[in-house]
DNA sequence: GTCTATACCCCGATAGAC
DNA sequence: GTCTATCGGGGTATAGAC
């Protein structure tokens, strides 16, 4: 670790995996400036609205870029291909976007107005970005965006049953079944 | 109100409603005293655990009973019509479990082996009755797991996009569409 | 910019009166 | 059974030295 050259950064930092940890309200400004090796008078120093001014920069760094996730997918040639390489990109690199959207969902009533806003335009772009792909093998627009909210909302869905709620360590979790099991549901309803 | 006849059941109840408004971590036994009308002295007398002998109360009390959901369901005859019929019946009247089921993800890291250990049990025997009621739609024992896998997820990630993050509030839900779409999808897929 | 020292409050918990 | 009174500790926040 290279000699301290923004403190600022580092608190946003340590706070976020904190808050990520143990939640925002379980966290004491002492246990930030610990992690931070500074004291509780330097937090004041960059963030003088004190621990909210803190949650606020930990929420701007934390909102999931999930359109990302969309980009490699463009050269799909079936609904089927698009759900099956969807879910096992996600399910490899998925768990710090899931971890992140956990958090946003525990914190969810402590956002203000600015922040829930958005986070709803993230989520809505990706079920938009979600239903231009799924487009080229339905009848309608419409198609294409109710078919985006049953594919958004099964992978999301899982991923909560599975990792946050740990059923994984339950049973054993059935990810290729489950994602070509919905490839061929979403997939015989194209046109 | 009638006059007090157990304490005890008062104070399990509102520290529920506090424990779910702002969570676990950010309610004090002088909140939970104050809303039932009594001195934390007297939360000692019931519980000599303190905060989390209360705590573990509350999530047995909280601990959502999926499976009623299902018994009316017994007579569907298709699986179009039981995902039509699950979707519209949760739609109902599953605000509730929805609640109970975010705060216990919220609380998740607080709880304890046997805590865990029961709501997995809880989440499993949903799946299992659920597969139960499709089997007779698809070929295999396994097609009808995966197949309710598909449908649990589905539903539970619709609620929490809908309701626990309020997409509701940003956008017109597509309760009607979702639920035709995914009816369509899941029913395409039986035998 | 970062620290020491401290103010003031509310936290969880308990002893002992009634 | 329920209360009053109180303890020790940790919470957020700040003034002022360096």
């Amino acid at each position: 670790m290279a000699a301290r050259t923004d403190l600022r950064d580092d608190i946003i930092r340590v706070a976020g995996e904190l808050f990520m940890q143990q939640s925002y309200a379980a966290t004491s400004i002492k246990q930030i400036a610990k992690a931070a090796h500074c004291t509780t008078a330097a937090l004041y120093y960059y963030f003088e609205e004190g621990k909210e001014g803190i949650l606020r920069q930990v929420i701007d760094v934390a909102m999931p870029n999930l359109v990302g996730y969309l980009e490699p997918l463009r050269d799909v040639t079936s609904l089927h291909d698009l759900v099956v390489r969807l879910g096992l990109t996600l399910w490899e690199s998925g768990e710090a976007i899931l971890q992140r959207t956990r958090w946003l969902m525990v914190e969810f009533p402590n956002l203000g107005e600015a922040e829930r806003a958005r986070l709803h335009t993230t989520l809505l772009q990706f079920q938009k970005r979600l239903a231009d792909l799924i487009q080229p093998f339905v009848a309608s627009r419409q198609d294409a965006e109710a078919t985006a909210w049953v594919l958004y909302s099964a992978i999301f869905g899982y991923g909560q049953l599975f990792v946050t709620l740990d059923l994984q360590s339950a049973v054993e979790p059935p990810n290729e079944q489950f994602v070509y099991a919905l490839a061929d549901m979403i997939g015989s309803s194209g046109k």
